[in-house]
DNA sequence: CCCTGATAGATTGGTATCCACTTTGCAGCC
DNA sequence: GGCTGCAAAGTGGATACCAATCTATCAGGG
């Protein structure tokens, strides 16, 4: 049982990575104070913990939202993206691990036979992870982890400029980008990857169709009793609102 | 008055990147408590920021210390920041600012002026700015921000594995940088890059020494009332220790 | 004498209340 | 109709306690 509040950040940043949790949504110490079963503070503290990480934003006495990144912010961590791989692009010729190669080569393969099958879904998912495996390459954790960092954040932008990929192009693009590093054709590699960024980049578009926001205690995959019903007998929260007691339900 | 952790958070890390927290030291959520006069949650919230941060590292039970990055750690956080400023030329390619490069010179220019008047305090500073100058030319906030992690991190290597660093050849590899990339071999600058941050690297020793750990109170510049003094007429934090209110002092 | 186990002290993690300050929505007033 | 003032709600922080855990000391046995 170590670091509550560590424990409910996970939750909850998995729950926005899923979007089960929109951008903009509430995020009230009270309402996750009650689903998780825990005081307002260890809230506070795992609310702290995702608004370093960028997922969340605090504003001073109003709360704390899924953050809703701007347009120029969603290009910034695109961009961003883009500079770290061409980064590791770069670092990949002093380190010849040619062996390594194959795991790109696997991830492509892998894709290729998703996207044969029809499965957008995980030819997606195997266009997210062949980024991973390049990062992957440098066995630099630091690098990693910034990288999971950045990734989280555009997990982020998907929710709320949500778009279709030509996974098509995108799965070609990793298949050619494999062939130039294999010819250690550096600068070659790193303009694919900017144009390859840019063409995910165009996938999202601004549809302002009012997100699906649904209740907390659903995103967030508790039983989630009614709230009556627990606020009797629960165990002892912090029952900070006395002075509501008399009131709704 | 807004952030209360926020404030206390930026003030130890000042310290710890002043090197007046050296990485190892504790740092007790009383002692901090008692420093800042606050209560010990909020102390806690800082320091759950700084760890998010990488600068300080909290073992569940045991407290919280100042980060103390094994050897290899160091390395990959050297190799991070090469990542970053590699791609951060390559992105060159893409904005053709010719004015910002000016910048660069000047910075160049600057540190030259510094070490022909034998200033290596203020040489060494324009040498870390010279990679902020870099960064910035993105205009990117996010790519920025990462960039100003990831220096932190090798700010408090400094105090780890200190050693002397060869001013002069850095910043000659600055200037020849700033050359390479006007010319638009990036390829060549970012060989340089690599180089110029093994040369860095370099520069750090394993030097085991004790280090002259501090006082915390003295740390962090606060006037540090003694401990016994306060102890009696405090106007009330977190007093949790009634049971040796019959001890000691 | 050294090693091992018990025990007490200190520190952290978490809970329960309480209070102060802001924001906000609404009602009444000009 | 727009503005002011008040009350409700919610966050930020403080206080007080408790449980779990780590640590250091000390006693006993080989």
């Amino acid at each position: 049982m170590s670091g509550r509040s560590e424990q409910i950040a996970a939750r909850i940043c998995e729950a926005i990575l899923a979007h089960r949790l929109v951008p903009g949504a509430k995020l009230g110490e009270r309402e996750l104070a009650e689903i998780f079963e825990v005081s307002r503070i260890v809230i506070r503290q795992a609310l702290i913990r995702l608004s370093e990480d960028g997922l969340v934003t605090v504003e001073r006495n109003r709360g704390a939202f899924v953050a809703k990144p701007s347009l120029a912010e969603a290009v910034e961590v695109f961009e961003t993206l883009t500079i770290v791989e061409q980064g590791v692009i770069a670092q990949l010729g002093n380190r010849p691990r040619k062996s390594l190669l194959t795991e790109l080569r696997g991830n492509v393969e892998r894709q290729k036979a998703a996207l044969a099958k029809g499965n957008e879904q995980l030819a997606g998912e195997f266009g997210l992870e062949f980024h991973d495996l390049l990062v992957a390459l440098t066995r630099n954790r630091v690098a990693i982890e910034l990288h999971a960092q950045l990734k989280r954040r555009a997990r982020l932008l998907e929710a709320l400029y949500r778009c279709d990929f030509d996974h098509c192009q995108l799965c070609d693009e990793h298949e050619h980008l494999v062939g130039l590093i294999d010819r250690k054709q550096w600068t070659r590699a790193q303009q694919l990857m900017d144009e390859h960024y840019r063409l995910v980049a165009r996938g999202y578009r601004i549809d302002d169709e009012a997100l699906p926001m649904q209740p907390l205690h659903l995103a967030l995959g508790k039983p989630a009793k009614s709230s009556s019903a627990t606020a009797g007998r629960r165990k002892g929260n912090d029952r900070d609102t006395h002075r509501t007691t008399g009131g709704e339900a």
